[in-house]
DNA sequence: CTCCATGTTGGAACTGCGCTCCAAACCTGT
DNA sequence: ACAGGTTTGGAGCGCAGTTCCAACATGGAG
């Protein structure tokens, strides 16, 4: 028996860090969080564990590439034409890691770790750098910079993902909806003593559109900034 | 050999669900997420798995019931005396869970975590109903009570979430100098042309207070709302 | 062309995790 | 005292991340 079976050839694609983060973020997509693994990952990618681990470190290491990848991708999109307004900017730069989250749900636990982990990565520069240019735009005082933009970053990611468990289920729109009702009816069946303002609500859970809320949220921010800030004259 | 070795008495304080959990928040305090693991509360009660999962089900049950406890305690503290404005009770509410988050850096990734898993969950309820009242103490108008409400409650977690870093070290100032500092070190060597705001704030970084700009945050989005749904007469 | 140095690869194996299973110990009522 | 259910602690299974190393590929020196 021969102490090697290896593969005549060796690859036909040379494996590179690139490929394997390209293949994370295809299993993240597929399993979630915990379908990351660095078996799964020599499977897809017909190789053993050293292979990985000579490009990669780390599983954690694998996890901060992908989503900075794919966070890199959501703000490259929506920069291209440009004329319009700082709120229109911001807004447009909040909807693609919005939609970013959305299509990749494990992304929003993913940058959360990853932020309060440390706030040195390249992930949230990155972030706060588009944001915080808009903010500038805006005529926020210079004092205030750090704080506005600070308060758009923590807004857009805490709401963004909150809203990731509502994409994690397939369907577009059917199971949404089951998903709406089902949340509903639980919080219509709270305990009216402890929870009457929930109960109250528990109906436009069902009937409010995840994007029209997160823009809402958005502009009560803008307007706090605008309201508390006004411009200084130009720039 | 006899085929036990168990201790002759049994427990002196019997083992119970609440005991778990709470043996489960002091190793999360003390090591993180990753520290609780069943085998390290094995060791800190002196028991086995299997006591264990008799009252707990699972691990994820337990983070679950730890989650739960800690935002439960921090949400029953603040509402002792109360003949404050709505705006104050908000930001009461908010800087418990602020502190509670500082206090158990641990939270900040698990309520994300919890919250995107299912809503359904006793722990977005608890907060949702905190906020929620004063909201609709502020005047908001009814149609835009559930907006309002999640405006804040993400703006909450989110900017809580993120400034769980700055208390993971031990020290209280001496520690969150450094750290301060070096972040701003850090941003300030990052790449001129693709960072000028954030290059240029890199020294506020240094100055702010996290309480601070946390409440100014909060003091943002309720500035949007008050503006956006100013209210409507009584209730 | 040959041969070696260097960069890569894949698999065996180690560690530690969550979790299940089960016999032993305990407790309660009769 | 003893039979029943309840609670406990430990052995062990499967699987995860990770390390180690012998086998390969490749490119330049002789």
């Amino acid at each position: 028996m021969a102490t090697r079976t290896r593969q005549s050839q060796r690859r036909t694609e040379a494996l590179s860090r690139e490929r394997i983060v390209e293949a994370a973020v295809e299993l993240l997509d597929a399993a979630g969080a915990g379908g990351l693994t660095v078996r799964a990952l020599t499977e897809r990618l017909t190789t053993g564990p050293g292979a990985i681990y000579w490009h990669v470190g780390n599983r954690g290491e694998l996890l901060d590439a992908a989503t900075d990848a794919v966070v890199a991708a959501a703000l490259a999109t929506e920069s291209a034409e440009a004329p319009d307004t700082p709120q229109d900017e911001i807004r447009a730069v909040a909807l693609g890691l919005f939609d970013a989250i959305t299509e990749h749900p494990w992304l929003a636990t993913q940058l959360a770790m990853q932020l309060s982990r440390s706030p040195l990565g390249s992930v949230t520069p990155r972030i706060f750098e588009s944001i915080g240019q808009q903010v500038r735009a805006l005529g926020v005082p210079e004092r205030n910079w750090f704080t506005a933009t600070s308060a758009l970053v923590h807004y857009i990611l805490g709401a963004a993902g909150q809203n990731a468990a509502n994409a994690r289920v397939l369907g577009p729109d059917v199971d949404r909806a089951e998903f709406l009702a089902a949340a509903s009816r639980a919080w219509e069946e709270l305990d009216p003593e402890d929870y009457p303002f929930t109960r109250a609500v528990a109906d436009q859970v069902r009937e409010h559109d995840d994007r029209e809320q997160f823009l809402a949220g958005i502009d009560f921010v803008l307007t706090g900034i605008t309201t508390l800030h006004p411009p200084t004259g130009p720039q």
